[in-house]
DNA sequence: TTCTTGACAACAG
DNA sequence: GCTGTTGCCAAGA
């Protein structure tokens, strides 16, 4: 049973992600119990509310890059302290969130 | 009900 | 790294 939708458990995710980090739609999707249906997370961002305050900008595609048309999400990572690779793209090597994980100690 | 579109992911060239 | 194609699922016309 589906206690809430599934763009509500998306939002849910999105806002534990910690500052510093990005994490992907497959990442999200796959968190959520769907790791097919990274799509309906995008689309879930997009009837986001702005009253969630979602992080939504740290939510990026498997690839580090940005959402199309929206060039200030990488000025919001930014200062975020998410680096930037030379291209453009996150540097999801170091800022990609790993989903509640590990406290691994290595 | 069928077709199209979409803030995607993965693979092939 | 970029482009093209395929697969996935849901919402809208």
């Amino acid at each position: 049973m589906t206690d809430i939708s599934f763009d509500e458990l998306i939002y849910k995710i999105v806002a534990m992600i910690p500052r510093g980090q990005v994490a992907t739609y497959g990442q999200l999707a796959f968190l959520s119990g769907y790791p097919q249906r990274s799509r309906m997370v995008g689309q879930a961002m997009a009837a986001a509310p702005p009253k969630r305050k979602l992080p939504c900008h740290r939510v990026v595609n498997f690839a580090g890059r940005t959402a199309p048309g929206w060039k200030e999400q990488r000025e919001l990572l930014e200062k975020e302290g998410v680096l930037f690779k030379p291209n453009g793209y996150v540097d999801l090597d170091i800022c990609l969130w790993e989903g509640f994980l590990p406290e691994i100690d290595m």
